[in-house]
Parts: structure tokens; sequence; C-alpha cells
DNA sequence: CGTAGCATGTAAACAGTTACATGATTGT
DNA sequence: ACAATCATGTAACTGTTTACATGCTACG
């Protein structure tokens, strides 16, 4: 739902390739909240193409593979207009390793310690990379932009610190448990 | 890669029919970070059956259609208990919203307060839900258990407050910016 | 001489969602 | 009479990831 719109969303600024789409502006830009691959790009490009919604044509390059650079058309502005004011319903929140948690009381007090701190080292590295961003200094003309742009970087920055001061108290939680490992789950083995 | 396992962690503790999985099993306890349809579950038993992991009989009943009843195998306790010790890498975060927010300046001040209105509703009610889970009184051979069934339940509440923080930043901060929606970008007809 | 960057994609698998189909029983 | 619960699934689609394939240039 959101990939062909962020394309749009990308052309709307200027014609790109799709090469150029994804290490350009996805890496440098959204990959934070929505990373794509080149695959999923060319093929959105083509549907998007299929739809109306953008155009390309080939420039020929001496030397280097040609450049199909896509542009966006009414139509497709159209399109973006309509959907960047389209309510998007909450998704649902997928997080793998709470099902580890979940289903973890079989394992020791190490374990689990273990498992919370390799994802304590993942988070903090993500915390650390969006701080790293720095945003250039504000021209006049883009303070709008630049305000909403920092605002998508806020978020991550929330979410992580919410994330890593979860993580700090599990470990002290699980620190406190009594060591024993749970009785094992009913097994056919040992009932 | 984590659902196949959800679904082994269930088997251990006793043998489920994909409906008893479905309505018992997810919807009342992984749900909130693991949403799971149906389809994906009857398929996922049968990947499972297919790889040793589980295997069912066929319980007949009068008046109501026949029960599938799965189990898992020790195989399948196996690769579960693998599985629990390995550690999963950090998922890249989605968060389609963003997208909106990042492409949005061309919306105006109203518009924006509008869609992070809508977000904060949905968030809000999030929130609600999982603070009128009521976890039961611990039963002692469970404590460890329910620990960790409240840890998880505790980082959905502290990513939802983390999120509603946010929102309530971005309001402010939308409410503050000059009113004069920006300038569009570059387009074939205003250039 | 190997690696990284430029630039295009295809193929195939896996994950997730929505809609459809069946059919009995129990409750309003 | 209608909806909900029990219980099975299939079909079709969309979205995401990984691996493969091609070929040239510039850098160390």
């Amino acid at each position: 739902m959101s990939l062909p719109h962020a394309i749009l969303g990308f052309l709307n600024v200027m014609p790109m390739t799709g090469y150029d789409l994804k290490t350009q502006a996805f890496d440098r830009s959204v990959a934070h909240f929505w990373p794509a691959v080149q695959p999923q790009i060319y093929r959105d490009l083509a549907r998007l193409e299929a739809a109306g919604h953008v155009r390309s044509e080939t420039e020929v390059q001496r030397g280097k593979p040609n450049r199909r650079v896509y542009h966006i058309t009414p139509a497709g502005r159209t399109e973006l207009d309509r959907w960047l004011r389209t309510s998007p319903a909450v998704p649902g929140h997928r997080e793998p390793f709470l099902i580890q948690l979940f289903f973890g009381a079989g394992l020791a007090n190490s374990e689990l310690t273990a498992l919370l701190q390799a994802q304590r080292a993942g988070h903090q590295a993500r915390l650390d990379a969006l701080q790293a961003v720095t945003i250039p200094p504000p021209a006049p003309a883009d303070v709008r932009r630049q305000t909403l742009t920092r605002l998508t970087l806020d978020l991550g920055l929330h979410l992580e610190r919410a994330y890593l001061n979860w993580l700090d108290d599990a470990l002290r939680t699980v620190a406190a448990l009594d060591p024993a490992p749970a009785p094992a789950p009913m097994t056919d083995t040992d009932a």
C-alpha cells in the first residue's frame, strides 16, 4: 500500500531511475521507517507505469548501462494527493522477540539475559544510527518540509528509547527471578 | 519465521486444533504482538506436519464437524528449543503513517492535524486494550511464565505510551507551523 | 587483480490478507 | 428467522525477501 505512494512522493520532487530511488531516496531518508529492496521498487515502478501514474524514458549513456528515468504524471500526482489525505489504519504490531520471551519460561535466567542483551545491542545501534542523522541547516523555503522530516526521526527516537527502557526493566526483572527453570510444560515423554 | 514457532510453543503446552489455536491461543495471548489469521495457521500446520514437527489425528464428533487435533513431536520440541535460544535480528520497522507525514508538506495544517488525531485515536485504543488485559492471580508454579507474559504486555504499554507522547509533540509542532502551505514541489505544469 | 559502484532486471520462495464455501447447533 | 459458535479448509491476491544474472568503469 505505502511503497508505491512513497515512490510517487519522491518522483513528485524530481524524476529518477529505480536505482536512484533505492540508493539516493529510500536508503537516505525513509529507510528508517520503510525499508525497501530493489526488486520491489522495480516491480512497483512497472505497476505504476501500467496504471499511468508514472512514465519513463531511456537515456543512453556511453560506457555505463542505460538509465531508465521515471517521472510522475498528472494522474500520479492526483493519486498521491488523494492518498496523502487518507488516514491509514494503525497496523498490527509484530515483534518476533516477544514470541521467544512468551514461550521462554524453560530457558535459564542466563539464557534469557543473553537474549535480552542481544536485543539491547540491536536497539542501541538503531538509536545511535538515528541520532547520527544530521539535518542540514534549514533553507527558509523548506522549513515546513524539514519540520516534518524531523518529526519522523523523532518518532524513531521515542520508540527506540522506550524499547531500551523496557529492555532494562526486563533485564532487572529476569535477574530477580528465582533461578530454578520453570517446570517443563507437559510432554508425552515425561507425563 | 515466527508463526510456526509460536504454533509449536502452544502445542508444546497441549494438543489443539487449528481453530483452537486461532480462537483460544493466538487471539487471547500473543495477538498483541503477533496477530495471526486462520488460513495462515492452517497452512503452517500443514507445513509443520510435512516437516515432522507435529502430527495430527482426527476426532469424530456427533453433530459437530470433526476435530483435527495436532500435537507436537519430539522433533518439533527439539526445533522449538533450538529456536528459543536463537537471537533474532531486530526487524526493520514499518510505519506507513510516517510516509504520509514525510511527504505531507503540501497539506494544510488542519489536514495534518486531522491525520495526527486519527492516529492518536487508534493508538489510544490500543493502549486501552492493553491496559484492559488482566493477568489472573499467580499460581505459584507459574510465576516464571507469568512474569514473562507480563513483560510482553509491558513492552506494548511502553511503546504505545511513547507513540502517544510523540503524537502530542507532533500536534503541538504542527499547530505552531506557519500556516502557509509549503510551495508545491516542482511540477511539469507550474514550472 | 579484485572490489565497489553504476544500472538494469528476473525467478522463486515465503508471509500475510481477504473472500469464499460448507454445514450443523445453539441462542435471541 | 437470524446471528453466532464450532470447525474445516481453498483460492486468489498482495507484499517482502533472497538469490541470481549481466556487464562496464574506476579505484586501490
